[in-house]
DNA sequence: GCTAAAAGAATTGATATCAACATAATGGAG
DNA sequence: CTCCATTATGTTGATATCAATTCTTTTAGC
């Protein structure tokens, strides 16, 4: 066996043409960096805007409830809420009924940066599925959610 | 205009429903914990592993390619290839042609890392995909790829 | 009621991500 | 050959991500 047929043990080409593990983070990446400069001007970014669309609910959730929905690790939504909540865009309180858990709620400043930025995610969403004309768009969630 | 009527005007339930940045995400996290843990053994991550594999070539790439090929940020990858290099897993060089450039080179340690951890990948892809038996993995990448 | 198991959340440490800024090398205009 | 725009990369600071650990509260068994 040649070195070079040892070094083609690994698939290398296959790996990278398939793994679906690289083209989510590709793709996510991607898609960050352009919702992250569509909501700059509103001093938030994508991630922060799922979040307080998370939040955005007469009856409050937990932690728990938002870290699941958004399929992220609690200790990870702990250290997202920080920023937001230094910019007074929410705020967390013992639940009453179970005082393990804490509920999220937006503030009033924060229901209005979410109003504000609501129409810029419209605007980009839809020039982004323009873009996605040749792809199934509803197939592609259905896949991303078979995932998460 | 009541209150309640004013905070519906952000479609909350169908930014939820449809966002794809949003959709991305959780996808990309859920798939970067499930191989990050079949990786652990092997002491790397998924994203480690995916950079390990745009490196395993004859002819080197810089770091603008393998940036590029991975739709990351240039800064990324610098940071990202700090562990790897520690890991005694990479190294870079300053590339005689044009010596604003570094090619990116896997030791020999590199390449057994990623002989090792490879077959675990392919395990763990393939049931993956026996997972999405519903879901058309093929459409699936091609919107991927088509997003970044 | 007491005690142990379980659940919800915070902290710590390591890596990941990107914008803004800075540095060094190349290449073209003159 | 010199100057300057361009290209490739590095650095810093802020946020994002998760495992491991710890703390508190609740619940189930007894």
């Amino acid at each position: 066996m040649s070195k070079s047929e040892s070094s083609a043990a690994v698939p290398t080409r296959h790996i990278h043409d398939n793994c679906l593990c690289l083209h989510a983070q590709r793709a996510a990446r991607a898609l960050a960096r352009r919702f992250d400069e569509a909501f700059r001007p509103f001093g938030i970014t994508s991630g922060q805007f799922s979040l307080l669309n998370a939040m955005n609910r007469e009856e409050p959730r937990s932690m728990g409830e938002v870290a699941a929905i958004l399929a992220m690790d609690r200790t990870t939504l702990t250290a997202n809420l920080k920023p937001l909540e230094r910019q007074g865009l929410m705020k967390s309180a013992v639940d009453p009924n179970d005082r393990r858990s804490r509920k999220l709620v937006l503030t009033a400043a924060g229901k209005k940066r979410l109003r504000a930025a609501a129409p810029v995610w419209k605007r980009e969403h839809a020039a982004l599925e323009r873009e996605l004309a040749a792809i199934d768009a509803g197939a592609l969630r259905a896949g991303l959610r078979a995932i998460a």
